[in-house]
DNA sequence: TTTTTATTTGCTGTTTTATGCAATAAATAA
DNA sequence: TTATTTATTGCATAAAACAGCAAATAAAAA
């Protein structure tokens, strides 16, 4: 066998599968390891993957990083953040939560809406400071290092003296039986709060999501007035959540 | 399974749930905790996601990096900061105000340093996020657009509640006979109550400040603890300070 | 054709890496 | 505080990478 054969074998392996085993294909094409390893060497070298201990991975695969586009399923969210705005009326009062789904909600708010907004996360505040007829107001609190919103007894009473129109939430789980969970338990409790304080809470989750649970309980899914993913509201993966007493957008 | 297969695995979870729990990944995907925790290790050191005590979480969750290119007189501000960090004991309580100054103060605080530290300013609160040791509590309230802090009747009453050891506070005008003031009758409220809620309130201010004035007083010169510049506490600038009850750093 | 030369492949022993285990230390929760 | 969970460290094992050598093969020259 020729050794462009065998190249092109294992680049099509790892086009296919984005990932080989120097082992597998060793044996596949029944040539010694070494042989292999050489060969995986020399398309590394020509930048056609990327060799790693034990295999080789495909370029798009090692080339992944998060740090670059920084939101993960950002166009998802988009979508439902566009979704979400399209319910804020003039002149409205609604409370933002944190995660970065809210986030695109806070920025995809048009310059010329004129509402009130409560938030207790610092990015979305950040972002609400842009909108020129925006009133913002953050619920202090003690700060949370991870998800960068305000948390503790402060924060929840501060909420006990509010009521807004709209909650926008996000949520670490959610699953139509178990409802939203959550394994920190200050997220928890501030959630709770979050939900009391809206007159209609409006859940944003990707798909993804759904189906999904964790340790701590925030709610079950009857206290969320609307669920809004990214998928059309007939979509097969909502189903689950047809039978409650839920909206679907 | 390959090394990247497993941390491509991670980053999916953690990007999806902003935070998962080693103990969850290692059972799902079947391999050891210390593998999981090498991975993850690994997965931080290149920005790819960030660590934390049982688990890792979302950088897009915990990243905000405020880029600081157009600060006007930085390196003044700059000296002015490491003056004021160094009066900063372990376990002491401050409040730290809004303004470029007060942010670089916050900038500067090592990341050993054990501190409680108020703030009504969201990017000081953003920088101190990064402070693993800096409990951080945000004094919530109307947010102001141009100077990003707190203003407001709520904002001065969660003041009224708390006594710090030190407050850092910035001004607009300062003078040694006018004393402090400031072009925003709003703002000159809220400094108010932060200088009536700390036991020394420490003025960072550049000397191009000093012997301004404008509309609306904030307080006396005597009402400021210690007052911090770029200069040599002897520059003849300051001998107008000298005489009034106050110290120079 | 045969001979020479260069390239490729497989093998051996050594070094490096990955992983799990166990003991101890640190951090967190009760 | 004590109890429990999570981190760290060192170590053992197995797999993989590497370097050098020699046989096998292919290409080029006589």
């Amino acid at each position: 066998m020729l050794k462009e054969e065998r190249q092109r074998t294992i680049l099509n392996e790892v086009e296919l599968h984005n990932r080989v085993l120097l082992t597998d294909i060793a044996e596949k094409l029944d040539v010694s390891i070494d042989t292999i390893r050489r060969d995986v060497k020399e398309l590394d070298a020509d930048d056609k993957l990327r060799k790693v201990h034990g295999g080789a991975v495909s370029l798009g695969f090692a080339n992944y990083s998060p740090a670059r586009n920084n939101v993960y399923a950002l166009t998802e969210k988009m979508t439902i953040a566009q979704k979400a705005v399209e319910l804020i009326g003039d002149n409205s009062v609604v409370l933002i939560d944190g995660g970065t789904t809210c986030l695109e909600l806070a920025r995809l708010i048009p310059l010329e809406q004129n509402i009130t907004c409560f938030t207790l996360s610092l990015p979305v505040a950040m972002e609400l400071l842009n909108k020129p007829n925006v009133e913002t107001i953050f619920i202090g609190g003690v700060l949370s290092k991870d998800s960068q919103i305000s948390i503790g007894p402060n924060t929840i009473h501060n909420l006990s003296e509010i009521k807004v129109d709209y909650g926008f939430i996000g949520t670490g789980y959610v699953d139509a039986h178990f409802g939203l969970t959550e394994f920190d338990w200050d997220i928890v409790q501030t959630k709770k709060a979050v939900i009391k304080a809206s007159k209609k809470s409006i859940l944003l989750s990707i798909s993804e999501k759904l189906h999904s649970q964790h340790r701590y309980k925030t709610c079950d899914i009857k206290e969320i007035d609307t669920l809004i993913t990214e998928l059309e509201p007939n979509h097969q993966l909502l189903s689950a959540f047809k039978d409650q007493d839920i909206n679907l957008l």
